[in-house]
DNA sequence: GATTGGATCGCCT
DNA sequence: GGCGATCCAATCG
């Protein structure tokens, strides 16, 4: 009777952990450089799964695996940004691999991608999903929910949970307080799916998005 | 200068 | 599954 339980409820019991925030990152995991951004968009997108996403903030180390992205090409991408020309928004996306590229989304949100390949070719990479890892006390204070299956399950939410803001616009990835890491020497292959891009409708949409095969953390399956 | 709609989210039915 | 929130870049005039 009032004892069955909702499927929230049932969530939540699963995923109770400790999550202060951490005070410096494990001895094993390797900075990602800028010889890894600078590379052709939709292979740092498939390859950015499994990595970390760390921030370096005031409230202390924060950091979610990465489990969903999606590549977007650059000028001949009509989904992207940049398809239309520079403007001061995209304008990131014209420069270096490795930067920050934020841009606010419906007003109220705000997305995170990294800019990728070289200043002749505007793209980037949106991260779309983590699975929580450090600093969940952290993340679940800044997004207002204790299920950790809410706390990065979209590119909205990871934002708000690991804090950032658009002031991170342009920053590099590599020095700034928002960087990618990975653990040497793990090399297990990942089951990677891939399929359209979320939100995009432009009749026939490129395999561009690619999360990790039954993650409990994706944002859409 | 005005209008339009978006790489979303969470609440409602 | 539908829809409103809420800002501003992009586009049109």
């Amino acid at each position: 009777m009032g004892s069955r339980k909702t499927e929230t409820e049932k969530d939540a019991e699963l995923w109770v952990v400790s999550g202060a925030p951490w005070k410096s990152l494990p001895p094993t995991w390797e900075l990602l450089t800028l010889p890894f951004f600078a590379r052709d968009t939709a292979t740092v997108a498939r390859e950015l799964l499994g990595t970390y996403l760390v921030s370096f903030l005031p409230e202390g180390i924060v950091a979610g695996r990465v489990v969903e992205t999606e590549a977007y090409l650059g000028e001949s991408d009509p989904a992207c940004h940049s398809a239309r020309g520079k403007t001061a928004r995209n304008a990131v996306m014209f420069g270096p691999a490795g930067r920050v590229y934020v841009y606010q989304i419906y007003g109220m949100h705000f997305c995170f991608n990294v800019t990728t390949e070289g200043p002749e070719v505007a793209a980037a990479v949106l991260l779309r999903a983590l699975e929580p890892v450090a600093g969940v006390e952290v993340m679940q204070k800044r997004r207002g929910t204790l299920l950790l299956s809410k706390l990065c399950n979209g590119p909205a939410n990871l934002v708000q949970a690991l804090g950032i803001t658009r002031a991170l616009n342009e920053e590099s990835v590599v020095t700034g307080p928002v960087r990618f890491y990975r653990e040497q020497g793990k090399k297990a292959a990942l089951e990677i799916v891939v399929t359209p891009r979320v939100g995009i409708s432009q009749g026939k949409e490129p395999l561009l998005r690619f999360y990790l095969k039954g993650n409990h953390f994706v944002s859409k399956k």
